[in-house]
DNA sequence: CTTACTGCAAATATTTTGCATTTGG
DNA sequence: CCAAATGCAAAATATTTGCAGTAAG
């Protein structure tokens, strides 16, 4: 574990969904001179260590988390982008029954389910 | 409609799940000259005209699909890329509940569900 | 020492944009 | 003719890779 991995694997953690350059971003708060390669590269390999995850929130950038910080759906809002997190048991039932169904096994926590949050739909129904 | 934005069409309507760059050399069959900015352009309006959709079901690239073909989900293996079509049905139990309890409202078929297939999981167990 | 890690620069891959040219109405 | 669409080239974005220098065991 290098000082720069140890800085990585901070940033990810306080930072909950970080892509690669805010990650970068905060790194670079504690030590100026780490390169984007090198936040790619410890990510990949905390990654396989078991201590991050990566996650598709959108058409953007993959997303980076602590792996402590697991167990949940990303619901995001395509309007205002908005992440919001909701226990992974609320999709159980679908897993299941698509699980008996077809043989497949889901992971529904790597990708994040868009459509638009109370928020955005209450403001639609304003104007 | 102009003759680029047909074979876009076409190409879309006869590929199902293509990205940009096979909705490409699919057009380019016909028309050899085609650019790919050409293609974005007319993916992009062809959307506005509610003609095609595109979903996001891996890391990579989006891939877009005619319109009329709709209202299911897509199972994405990880193992072996392979992309399985189940009816958007059966994740109404999780879109309600997600309405029920957060207000969000979920566009299930926008974002592959990521995971691994019967056939792959059959392989694992073998090995 | 010597193996592994890092920074740097360049290469990839994907998508977007500006602009001159062409096309179709 | 005029407005819109296209092709082309370059920019922008995100990520990966080769390599040489650095650092830690």
């Amino acid at each position: 574990m290098t000082p720069q991995r140890r800085l990585v694997l901070d940033a990810v953690s306080s930072l909950g969904h970080a892509t690669p350059d805010e990650v970068l971003v905060r790194v670079r708060e504690q030590a100026s001179g780490v390169n984007a390669s090198t936040i790619y590269r410890s990510l990949e390999l905390l990654e396989e260590l078991g201590l991050v995850r990566h996650s598709h929130l959108g058409s953007g950038p993959s997303t980076w988390h602590a792996a402590s910080h697991s167990g949940h759906l990303h619901l995001v809002c395509r309007s205002c982008g908005s992440v919001t997190e909701v226990d992974v048991s609320l999709a159980a039932d679908l897993v299941g029954r698509l699980e008996r169904d077809t043989g497949f096994k889901s992971d529904m926590e790597h990708f994040g389910v868009q459509g638009t949050c109370a928020d955005c739909l209450a403001a639609a129904r304003d104007a």
